[in-house]
DNA sequence: CGGCGCGATGAACGGCCGTTCATACTCCTG
DNA sequence: CAGGAGTATGAACGGCCGTTCATCGCGCCG
């Protein structure tokens, strides 16, 4: 009954849209399999045909921006080439225009992938330490070869501090990013980018 | 009865305590007023003899935390000069080791604020953004006086990327830091007031 | 055109939530 | 030694939690 037209295919997909939007607002402690049921117009049972728990709905999430977030960083260091400053610039770059784009996904997943049951959480944890390996390899490659320097920093935490800060940067960009009042996302998307670099202390 | 030995007073700092610990781990909302008595030998009523609700705990924590990092902030700018520079990096330095002295009160800070009632939100968000406006103003009147340089950057937005960098890399450090493997905290926060002046091109 | 199966319903499950309250204990003060 | 203030108890409150299930309607396929 009620609405006969809702659309056979496609509720799974509105279900992850509202959980999206619902646990970026509320967290997902926070955020109630009835509040979710209401937003996507359905009882609180029938999200059950879809999703087998709350949880597998935070997982479906998590897993999917992580998912893209690897798409994006491996074509992104395929369409250049070996040197570790463009590297570092392009990768910083289009990192920060994925985090513009995608600021519920990308909330919901560095938040809220601690209530993840054990499995899935470390299936997570080990997605996000190979994205500061990434980060830290092209820093010491660009090291090693000249571009980037921080043995004048005096500490041997310098490269995992740097690619920290970078990666740090780029992650939160849409806490602060204002569609409204900002330039333009690929304007701060290239920004970042060479704000990557002073971090690196090449000359550019 | 129980425990006569109990102390009579601390008691309220003592769920304050484990307040911070609960919340740093599990969240504000996914943590139970059950499990923060049971933290502190008590009975979840006996809690309610101390703070009038569970938000207001939380509150209580965000508030002091914000009282310390404001007098950390204006200590260390009451200590250094006039020099921007030295400002930026003082700043960036001092601030990192407090973050790493005070991990779970800073993570619940600035994770949990969310969960607070409207007013008190709304308070926590101006002290927040003043913050951010000191870092802001450091920045600026560093490049007016030919310190910093952000004009190559070529975006409106530079200066508030570039406080912002710097800030998310100082709030974060405590995700990346670990006591046990990290060099001592006080070379972590030297070398990131170090980063700090990279990211604003400062000759150092 | 009959039947099958997907997917929605609405009621219900046991359990836990934040909070309240009458009561009682204990310690400090006078 | 009396009494009041401060604080803990344990039971209870109404309400909401995540999840299950019997039931049923609708649209597609043979």
């Amino acid at each position: 009954m009620a609405v006969n037209v809702r659309s056979r295919t496609g509720t799974r997909e509105r279900i992850h849209d509202a959980g999206l939007t619902l646990f970026n607002e509320r967290g997902y402690t926070g955020t109630t399999v009835r509040e979710l049921a209401d937003a996507v117009d359905l009882t609180p049972g029938a999200i059950y045909n879809h999703y087998p728990s709350k949880e597998s709905l935070l997982f479906a999430i998590i897993d999917r921006v992580h998912d893209e977030a690897d798409t994006i960083l491996s074509e992104t260091l395929r369409g250049v080439g070996n040197d570790p400053v463009a590297q570092l610039e392009a990768l910083a770059s289009a990192f920060t225009g994925f985090h513009i784009a995608r600021p519920r996904e990308t909330r919901v997943a560095n938040r809220d992938y601690i209530y993840l049951p054990a499995r899935e959480r470390e299936s997570v944890v080990r997605r996000r330490r190979r994205v500061r390996a990434l980060f830290v390899e092209v820093l010491r490659d660009g090291e090693r070869r000249g571009h980037f320097c921080f043995a004048e920093l005096g500490s041997e935490d310098a490269v995992q501090a740097a690619s920290m800060a970078i990666l740090n940067m780029v992650v939160l960009v849409a806490e602060w990013f204002d569609p409204a009042r900002s330039r333009s996302a690929a304007e701060t998307a290239a920004l970042h980018g060479r704000l990557a670099l002073r971090i690196a202390r090449s000359g550019r």
